[in-house]
DNA sequence: CCGGATCCAAGACGATACTG
DNA sequence: CAGTATCGTCTTGGATCCGG
C-alpha cells in the first residue's frame, strides 16, 4: 500500500487542506490560540492589522474544517470564545514552526533581496 | 533583550517573509526541490497543474529571496538547474511538515466538513 | 461585544500562444 | 528546453458602516 495522498497531484484532495492552510491569516489565526482560548475581539487586538470582516471569515473556514471550536456563552454583552481543537492543536506543531522561521530569518532575506537588487543593477 | 521580530506586530517585517512562503506555490515548488536539483521543465511535471508563467514567477521570487539558486550550464539545447540553498533547505523543514499535515489529514478535514455541513442543514 | 452587509481594489492566478 | 508575452478572470482582502 503507497501513500494514500499527494500533494503534487493534480486532483488530489490533499491540494484543498493546503490551500486552507495556506490561507492569508490562517497561521496567525492558529498560532495567536497556541496559549489558550481567546475572544473575538482579543484575536482582533492580538493579531494587529486584521479587519473583523477577515477575522469572521478566517474563523468560520477554521471551524468549518474542525480546526477551531466555536463556544457561545449566554451573557449580555455577548461573550465567545474561540480554541484549537485537537485537530487544531496537531496543525500548530507545523504552523507554529513555519512563524517561528519567519521570524527568525529575516535578516537573511532581507540580506538576499538586497544581494538580489544590487545583482540586477549591476548588469545594467 | 526580547524577541526581534513578531508576526503579529502590524509592521513587522516577518509578516513579508510570510507572505512570501504563503504563496500559493512556494509550498509545492520547495518541496519538488526537496531530494536534489531538479530542470524547469521537470519542476512543471512534477508539480501537476502549475503553469509555465505561474513557475516561472515563483521560482524567481524564491530565488531573489535567497531560498533556490538558478544554474544555466551553457549548452544547447537549454539546460537549467533549479536547487534549494542553505537557506532553502532550512526553510523545506517546516514546508515539509506541512505537506506531510496536509495529506495525512485528508479525511480528518473532510469528516469535519460534513459534519459542519449537515449541522447547517440541521438548523433550518 | 460580536459580528453582518456592502462595495471596491488589487493582484494573484490561469489559458493560450509564441520565441531564442 | 526554458522560458515570454498578453490578456482575462476571479478570488482575497480591505474599508466602511450598520445591527442584535
Amino acid at each position: 500500500m503507497g501513500k494514500a495522498y499527494n500533494v503534487m497531484a493534480a486532483t488530489c484532495p490533499s491540494r484543498t487542506v493546503l490551500h486552507r492552510i495556506g490561507a492569508r491569516w490562517t497561521v496567525f489565526v492558529v498560532n495567536a490560540l497556541d496559549d489558550g482560548p481567546r475572544r473575538f475581539t482579543d484575536l482582533k487586538a492580538h493579531i494587529q492589522g486584521i479587519t473583523p470582516k477577515v477575522l469572521t471569515e478566517t474563523l468560520r473556514s477554521l471551524e468549518a474544517d474542525g480546526l477551531i471550536s466555536r463556544h457561545e456563552y449566554a451573557e449580555n454583552p455577548p461573550h465567545v470564545e474561540y480554541a484549537l481543537t485537537p485537530l487544531g492543536r496537531s496543525l500548530l506543531v507545523p504552523l507554529r514552526a513555519v512563524r517561528l522561521w519567519a521570524e527568525q530569518h529575516v535578516p537573511a532575506i532581507e540580506a538576499a533581496r538586497a544581494r538580489h537588487e544590487k545583482d540586477a543593477d549591476d548588469e545594467v
